[in-house]
DNA sequence: CTCTTGCTTAACGATAGTGACAATTATTGC
DNA sequence: GCAATAATTGTCACTATCGTTAAGCAAGAG
C-alpha cells in the first residue's frame, strides 16, 4: 500500500481524486501520460486498495475511479503509533494507570 | 520518502526505533538481515530523512540511529489533505466563514 | 454486423532496487 | 604499529518496476 504511494504519479492521481471521481482517460491527460501507463499506475493503487473502479453511469465504457477511506485510515493510525515516540519525550506523565501508578 | 517507508524491512526499523535510539549493528541483528545490507537500508533512510545517525558517546564506533520528526509531520500534513476528501462529504456545514458566510 | 471509443493486458527493452561476499574506513585496546 | 570490532561502500547477479507499442475486450453509433 505504502509503495502505491511512493510512486509521484500515483499521488498525483490520489490528489486528482481528491477532487472527485474520475475516468481514467481523463486521468491520463492530467498526468501527461499513456493510457496503458497509466492503467497501470491504476491497477497499482487498485491493488493498494487505495482506489476502486466503478462501472460508471451513463456511459458503461467509462471507468470511474474513486478514493477509498480505509488505507488512509490505516497509514493514519500507523503514523500516530510511529508520532507516540515523541509524544511520549514531551511528557512522561502519560496515563499509564494501568498499573494503578 | 515515502519510497523509503514504502519496504517492510526498513518499517521495521522504524518501529524498533521507536523505542529508543540503536546501533546499526542492533537494527541488523534484530531484523536478521547481513550488516551490509541493513546499511543499505539505514541509506535510504537517511536519503529521505526519517532517521539520523549520531557520532555515539561510549564508542564512537557505534553510529546510535534516531528517528527524525519532520517526515513524519509532513506526512501527516499530506495525509490530512488527502482525508479532506471525505471530510467534507460528512458535512458541507465546514466553517468557510472566510466569506462571512 | 461493422466501426469507433475507452480501457486493460501482453511483450519488450531500459532502469533501478535488493542482498551476498569482499574490501575499505574509523575506532578501540594492547 | 598490529589485531579486532563496527559500519560503510564496491561489485556482482537477480528481480521488480516503468513506459512504449501492439493486441484484446467490452460498450455505444450507424
Amino acid at each position: 500500500m505504502l509503495a502505491a504511494l511512493a510512486d509521484p504519479t500515483r499521488r498525483k492521481v490520489i490528489e486528482l481524486l481528491r477532487e472527485g471521481p474520475r475516468p481514467a482517460g481523463e486521468l491520463a491527460q492530467a498526468v501527461q501520460m499513456s493510457a496503458p501507463a497509466l492503467s497501470r499506475h491504476l491497477r497499482v493503487l487498485r491493488a493498494g486498495g487505495l482506489v476502486e473502479a466503478t462501472a460508471g453511469g451513463d456511459d458503461a465504457r467509462l471507468r470511474l475511479y474513486t478514493l477509498r477511506r480505509e488505507p488512509f485510515t490505516a497509514l493514519q493510525a500507523w503514523l500516530d503509533q510511529v508520532q507516540a515516540f515523541w509524544a511520549e519525550q514531551l511528557g512522561s506523565f502519560k496515563d499509564h494507570v494501568e498499573r494503578g501508578g
